[in-house]
DNA sequence: ACAATAGTGTCTGTTAGACACTATGCC
DNA sequence: GGCATAGTGTCTAACAGACACTATTGT
């Protein structure tokens, strides 16, 4: 009874975010086949109803496969359709995005490579992959000031002088310091780490309180 | 070369939100087909690749073709997936969120029915549709504290008492009307009518001001 | 006059930004 | 001590909520 209709060409593309040396960076492929062959393009790929449970699968399919790792946060975005978009024809594309932090991404080796948000702007990327990435970083923004988004750049355990260059990366915008801290305490999404309570780190300053995420329990 | 993964079943599904009487009305049809005959369901239709520029475009045709009428407002909400939504296979669906105002909705026969939104949690609708109109009301509330978006309710000129209504409708709560008025101005998205100042309404009480939402040039 | 809604003034408690100050480590 | 970063106190300007008061219509 579906025959009436054509089905579709579906696929998932993934913004795989990084944070390293204190920039965002994104995480691109270049094409092996036409079309756009050579161009730099996100991961992505085919949904396959047979062996993923849902769109989301399929985006951690691809993380797995094309990246070799896990992401720490995975969203949904948005979908983006069109006889346009690809030159083989119709196709809609559901896209995610995914954060990694800075140690994960150093183990990805295969063919990624890292670009600074800053630079893919002028990069001719794939597909419409540029407005993807576009919506992916305003996306960030947004929630960088209502949710911990920023936390998921960074490992377990961390201190709020990193978390705060975390969330003024995303942000785009240095915060004062007494005010991050009043805020992301009445976000309520932070635990201190007990058990050695300073984290020693190569310079010499005053140690600093080691949190963590709450668990979503 | 598509050929190696099967393409997929496509749909659109939209919920159709009006504001009558002081409350959110949502529009469902009675399904003809297996599956889920005769349950309500979300107006929506395949993804029409030969005709449809992208979803955008599909939506509008299920809203003319199954409603006859345009949204006043129209926006992607999500998009669902997975093997278990449809008992036919694996299908995606881009949903939309599409605004009326009540003028609007009257005119609307055909199948369709409105239900008061708080009533359609108790009803069991076909696929996820439960699901898919729980995130409308969602997005719905969140926009209503930081856009205009419970403007697209109401006529194309309108009075502040008429805008808080709705404004409270969508949110759920009372609010200060000079708190609210406050809130609106900076917003920044309103332009007095300066024609017929007023607005006669059958009661006996002051007249006020008309608005209309600034023209997006 | 009264009911009903429009529109504004004012007070107050809360919050965000700016900035200074103290604390604690390493060299 | 000096440097670097952590962590906190305090003042102020901006803002939101509560509430009262005036304004303008119809009956």
């Amino acid at each position: 009874m579906n025959s009436e209709f054509p089905k579709i060409d579906c696929t998932v593309d993934v913004v795989i975010v990084a944070y390293q040396e204190e920039a965002l960076k994104i995480g691109l492929i270049r094409r092996h086949d036409e079309p756009y062959q050579g161009q730099w393009a996100l991961p992505g790929g085919y949904v396959h109803a047979q062996e993923d449970r849902n769109t989301l699968d399929s985006a951690k399919r691809v993380l797995l496969s094309k990246v070799g790792l896990k992401a720490n946060y995975l969203e949904q975005l948005y979908s983006f359709s069109g006889l346009e978009r690809d030159p083989r024809g119709f196709s809609i594309s559901v896209t995610y995005l995914a954060l990694l932090s800075s140690q994960e991404a150093q183990d990805s080796e295969l063919e990624l490579r890292w670009f600074d948000a800053k630079e893919v702007k002028d990069l001719r990327l794939a597909f419409d992959h540029n407005e993807i990435v576009q919506v992916a970083l305003e996306r960030m923004k947004a929630k960088a000031y209502y949710t911990e988004l920023p936390a998921f750049f960074l490992p377990e355990e961390f201190t709020l002088g990193q978390l705060q260059k975390a969330y003024e990366t995303v942000s785009g915008q240095v915060m004062d310091k007494h005010t991050f801290r009043r805020h992301l305490k009445s976000l309520d999404v932070l635990e201190k780490v007990w058990g050695q309570l300073y984290q020693p780190q190569g310079t010499g300053s005053r140690p600093a309180q080691v949190y963590r995420l709450k668990t979503p329990a």
